[in-house]
DNA sequence: ACCTGAACACCGTTCAAGT
DNA sequence: ACCTGAACACCGTTCAAGT
């Protein structure tokens, strides 16, 4: 309730506090702020998970107190948002002016969304439950405007979308989740062949032992982007 | 590390009926168990979310010490696993013998599943980051043998397997929680609207505003089967 | 075998206060 | 404007102990 932080907009692009002489302390910490905030909270999940994301913890690695960071934040859940946010900006060609091969451009657009969730696994468990940041819209409306140019009617559009949302939402999550924990794949293992006659087909297909997610995912993309747009 | 309890199998069939309205009102409880746990967890999940789910108030409403649940369950984690696997019962058909329409039956199955996770939204988060139980192993196993028996090449399985998964779980968590909260979406909305410059292409398709969830859901999964087997 | 209260080790956040 | 320590209200879980 406090009246005093209302920065909720993460103001934009930031970085107009560039301190005059900045640069000039190697040995001290530089000051708080909401870009080296971010930052930090990135490595942190990277190195720590979801779980590993503390306020302490994270007030720790910048050599603050730990109430420091609330004058900066509302409160953990945005710092949630923001780091999501960060991680997911698109570097690839921005706009695609004489787009010869439209499916290439989405198959790239695409797998790099994933190569940039697989890169810090934490996106998964966070993407699907958050708000949309500036960085994910800006990859929803290139890959609307690349679906759009390549012919799919306007009817069609919202729906190849979400498809294609939902296939990469659930592909990052399931990989970066079912493949976490080593133990976790053993024990399913184990319990899979000692009940190999409940479940005789995926136990044949070693549905679950199959570790090609590149592939898998660059072929089920390829099935859904043929169903969606067949080639004519 | 305990010795005690090891029940983790949740004994097969969870949630049989008993007391359906029981809430708290006659002073004969009934003994602690597996059964009662799970069930009322899912109570709980339905109620406050994943969020709500407390082990201090689980007790409470199950009239138990808090303590007491730990007995019978490791811990909070495996209330969650059970209390997920056992929403996820498949009551359809357990085998088609003869199926002329196996699309017509996958279709069935997956939307069935959906169904199953909308009405328990929580289990949307939960269920890319945890282990598969008993019940989702068995609608996988169901939903191979019908892609198995329609005719997909064992070489292709496992990818279609995933797809469908994929598009399940992308659409479910999507659809849960971006509907979910109304005022985020009228953040969204407003954000969107005023930088409508930024985003032109889906401001213009109402992306985030399109709310025929199912029509999306059945109309993408036509898109994506039609690319994993098309009719011949 | 089953259940329990007290207690520990946290964690997010409020508050009153410093500069 | 920015930062802080002390303190509060939790929460999962351990433990020693009850029946």
């Amino acid at each position: 309730m406090a009246a005093k932080r209302n920065g909720a907009e993460s103001k934009g692009s930031g970085r107009r506090g560039a301190s005059p002489r900045s640069g000039q302390e190697p040995r001290s910490e530089p000051p708080l702020s909401l870009e080296r905030i971010v930052a930090t909270a990135v490595d942190l999940l990277d190195a720590e998970g979801v779980d590993g994301l503390k306020m302490r913890r994270l007030a720790d690695r910048l050599g603050s107190g730990a109430m420091s960071l609330y004058w900066h934040v509302g409160n953990k859940e945005e710092v949630f948002d923001l780091a999501l946010d960060s991680v997911l900006e698109y570097r690839g060609p921005s706009d695609i002016v004489e787009s010869r091969d439209w499916r290439g451009e989405i198959v790239h657009m695409l797998e790099d969304w994933r190569a940039s969730m697989l890169r810090h696994p934490w996106t998964a468990s966070l993407l699907p439950r958050r708000a949309l940041g500036p960085n994910i819209l800006s990859r929803l409306e290139l890959l609307s405007k690349t679906l759009s140019r390549a012919g799919v009617v306007d009817a069609d559009l919202n729906v190849a979308i979400w498809s294609l949302w939902n296939f990469v939402i659930g592909a990052t999550t399931t990989r970066a989740n079912l493949d976490l924990s080593d133990d976790d794949r053993a024990a399913a293992q184990q319990r899979l062949t000692g009940l190999s006659q409940h479940y005789p087909t995926i136990e044949r297909s070693r549905l679950l032992l199959d570790n090609d997610w590149d592939g898998a995912f660059s072929k089920g993309l390829d099935f859904l982007l043929d169903g969606l747009a067949p080639r004519q």
